[in-house]
DNA sequence: CTCATCATGTAAGGAGTTACATGATTGG
DNA sequence: CCAATCATGTAACTCCTTACATGATGAG
């Protein structure tokens, strides 16, 4: 039920076609919400049905056309009810710590292939969101400029901060993920001595 | 697609019900894979299917009835081929950083709820796993002494040592986010001013 | 003219959630 | 005899994944 607001937090900026929304999850969004473009295209038709957002078909050349979807009053209000509400939690389901748990049933060389891969996989979320935070320190991520533009200037502060606060604690995160693998190395070196 | 690797990590220390296993998942495992029951016993009868356990048929009482799983050989295969195989991990899609990162849309007070919410959550999460830690250090997990019981002598530092590690994981993961949700409690007094 | 990119989908299936449904047994 | 717990499911629905499918446009 999230999609449907990462999607209304973007096109709240400006009109977006799919195909835009799609490159944008890609990079802003798509950093803490992913979502294929199979999933995105039949979304926007429903949350047009529920009168959440509207799209105005356009042309494109001769015979191209796109839809552009624009948020409408009950869609803004929507997204701040949403935000307003409680946030419901998914019950614990982590594929990684539950393959950890059981380790020792695992020859050491592949739960040393579990932890590296576990590290590589983090070290390449870690390398996003640096990457992410580098671009809101510098006012370099266009879809931030773009909001930032219909933001007043009283709450340019708060938007950038409230980024910054996200992916900061995205970073932290991964480190912690890539530490505890670490850890598990060295747990299975000192194991097999 | 990992339910069933949780359900055979049960079962391989020795035959369980579908109730039983209902009934551990939400001690041990279900610290790391949550699964309620109406998932459990349709996954049952699939991996009965598939071959990967038996049920028998017991009678409980005068008509009473319960099926009890055990592993088969193929089931064991499968279990130490998924413990040798790479892990698949889902893309990212979590719904509190999703809002984190829009939070200048909500009101300060929502703000504060919505962090306060996530203090309490992870808390939670982090009472349970430093609770099963402390089981593990004091081997009074009933399912963690039957397991040793039925594993060489040699091999109990091992699995003891990666059940520590991955709850030290999740203990660490929990004091994270609580840490960050306070610095985010910070930020919007500091925003506020 | 050809290829990258723009642009929008459908279809089948797996995984998980919520709610409903039923009945037996055991201990007090 | 009554309540807690034992015991096992089904049904409808949402969300997500993977694979398939098609065609237009613009730059070189």
């Amino acid at each position: 039920m999230s999609l449907r607001y990462a999607l209304l937090a973007l096109l709240r900026v400006g009109p977006l076609s799919g195909y835009d929304l799609q490159k944008q999850f890609s990079q802003s969004v798509g950093h803490v919400w992913h979502a294929p473009d199979s999933q995105i295209y039949p979304e926007l038709r429903k949350m047009e049905l529920d009168g959440l957002i509207e799209g105005e078909e356009q042309t494109r050349g001769l015979r191209g056309v796109r839809r552009v979807y624009h948020v409408t009053d009950a869609g803004n209000r929507s997204y701040l009810d949403w935000m307003e509400s409680p946030l419901d939690y998914q019950r614990v389901r982590d594929p990684a710590h539950l393959r950890a748990a059981y380790l020792e049933a695992a020859s050491p060389e592949a739960a040393r292939r579990f932890l590296r891969g576990h590290i590589a996989q983090w070290e390449g979320e870690l390398e996003q969101w640096q990457g992410e935070l580098t671009h809101i320190e510098a006012l370099s991520n266009p879809m931030l400029v773009r909001r930032l533009e219909v933001t007043p200037a009283a709450d340019h502060a708060r938007t950038i901060a409230f980024k910054r606060f996200t992916y900061e604690g995205l970073v932290e995160r991964a480190r912690g993920e890539i530490a505890w693998a670490r850890q598990g190395l060295k747990l299975v070196d000192d194991l097999e001595r």
